[in-house]
DNA sequence: TTGATTATGAGACTCATTCTCATAATTCCA
DNA sequence: TGGAATTATGAGAATGAGTCTCATAATCAA
């Protein structure tokens, strides 16, 4: 399912194309917009916000597509899916970023990211002793940014539906 | 909107009466069956999986029911609700269970429950770092589990829908 | 018992995502 | 370069979890 790849960094487009040859399918003008749409947008987004840019360089884009795309541009690792929300999936690309966790403010919808180092490493540690293989890992924390618990929140950046 | 009690732990449909009085809501032959079902499963389980269940014993049930009561559950903190696949949400049982986090077998859906409290003062750390305050939180491996990786597992317990 | 209040079941509805299928574009190669 | 073969596309139907509505029913305080 998944291949082996690893796409140039400075042209993502043509690595994707490169990928794209390699399971034996075509180079379409559609893939072409929703590749660098996506790749285009910074922070997280989902297929409806990717959708939304698509439409307006092309009036005649479908959503199967966009989500069709999406499933393409998570196997060739230009792109990973985010949890962070019951119901709906949020991406965001890879290209030139390191893996990191989030902290999720369910007051303002502000994403935090982090990376540490110690917390993988002892997660390599509990999948040892369990005989686990990682594949990936999801590390959410849901709760209340600084600026929400001073009251200095302007607008809502997003809203998170969470159960709890 | 959640309340502060702490339910005992001998006679959890009786604290959750409580709680119900507490919100200023009745007490009802609906409810006691879903929430007794709820509290006999063990492991993870979902909406339709409750619903299975209450249906056997009252053949007049709705989902409707089952949806709302899981809510109450929920807000009791009777039950916990987790993230395992996109779509759709998990529940388990927290009556004399203390917090953990899951090892998810993607090749027969085998959960491994962990805990590790190094991991866990470290999110507070990171947490503190940031100034967030954490409301809750979800650390999930995905993988393959040792059972599947030598080829020794019998049957499936679940699928679980993962992109990637 | 009764009346005010809250709960229920049934099914309509929502919303993200997937599927279907007739048509269109790409690619391969003679 | 011209098709034929193959894969992709757009449109909208289908799916499935979860929510909502509303007429009716049950609970409970007085
Ligand atoms: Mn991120
Ligand atoms: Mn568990
Ligand atoms: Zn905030
Ligand atoms: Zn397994």
């Amino acid at each position: 399912m998944r291949l082996n790849i690893s796409i140039d960094k400075q042209n993502p487009w043509g690595g994707f194309e490169e990928f794209l040859k390699e399971k034996g399918m075509k180079i379409t003008r559609p893939r072409e917009v929703v590749v660098k749409e996506a790749l285009a947008v910074r922070g997280h987004f989902t297929a409806d916000d990717l959708w939304a840019r698509v439409h307006k360089k092309d009036r005649t884009a479908s959503k199967a597509t966009v989500y069709r795309t999406l499933q393409l541009l998570t196997q060739s690792r230009l792109i990973e899916p985010r949890d962070f929300e019951q119901g709906k999936l949020y991406y965001e690309q890879m290209v030139g970023h390191h893996h990191h966790d989030h902290l999720i403010c369910l007051e303002c919808g502000k994403i935090t990211e982090f990376e540490n180092p110690a917390i993988e490493e002892l997660q390599e540690k509990v999948a040892r002793k369990y005989n686990f293989t990682i594949a990936s890992h999801s590390h959410k924390m849901y709760g209340t940014c600084v600026r929400c618990r001073q009251g200095k929140t302007k607008e809502k950046e997003r809203e998170f539906k969470i159960k709890f």
